[in-house]
DNA sequence: TAATTTAATCAATCTACATTGATATATTAT
DNA sequence: ATAATATATCAATGTAGATTGATTAAATTA
């Protein structure tokens, strides 16, 4: 995950994207977010719903918390992660706008 | 990139989604579409405005091309790429939807 | 024809990062 | 206190794919 540091709004921009891009395109990433979609899921439902090790998913959670498009309440044991929608939605519009294509 | 010879409607948006996302992830091609976003450019036009090597750009451009995300024609020595925005807004929007948050 | 320019291909290397196994920590229950 | 459950962390390994160098091919020009 490259830095922010960097001099235009442009360069800033294209960051952002790319960081956002290269969180989203890793397959059990994005099931995670799918799956976080509706409602909060603990980690063991995540892990069993998506038939893959604990420390794998625990890994991905800790990846997506990072970058802020999911956070966690904790509750007895258990960690519940839930996906922070307006942070995804402004990721989705800054990719759309970075790529946007003007006329048809 | 993996094929798409999947059961149902659903796994095969994600497959087509991640391969979209995985080619776009990458720095050099996304500065490469966006190059080509104004108006079709040779390959030379491109490592040099890019300041990459002409292999290295020449291999990202095929890359693009098998994803049908721009297309070439050849004029002489030259070969012109543009970009597909037809399909790049198909796989922009089919994203959106992917990971469309309803409510918010 | 030979020389030059443009682009593609191929093999080799390098790098980022996903995955795994083992272990640690924290909470709850007995 | 001990056991069981839930999660996180860390080091090691594996792998996909980005990059590079060398070569090839095709068109153009001298």
């Amino acid at each position: 995950m490259k830095s922010d540091r960097c001099k235009n709004k442009s360069e800033r921009k294209l960051r952002q994207v790319l960081d956002f891009l290269k969180i989203i395109s890793e397959e059990n990433r994005i099931k995670i977010l799918r799956l976080l979609e509706r409602d909060e899921k603990c980690v063991c439902e995540i892990w069993q719903y998506l038939k893959l090790p604990q420390n794998l998913v625990s890994h991905h959670l800790k990846v997506l918390k990072d970058f802020d498009l999911i956070s966690s309440r904790k509750e007895g044991v258990k960690i519940f992660y839930k996906i922070n929608k307006k942070v995804v939605k402004k990721y989705l519009n800054l990719l759309n706008k970075f790529l946007n294509l003007k006329e048809d």
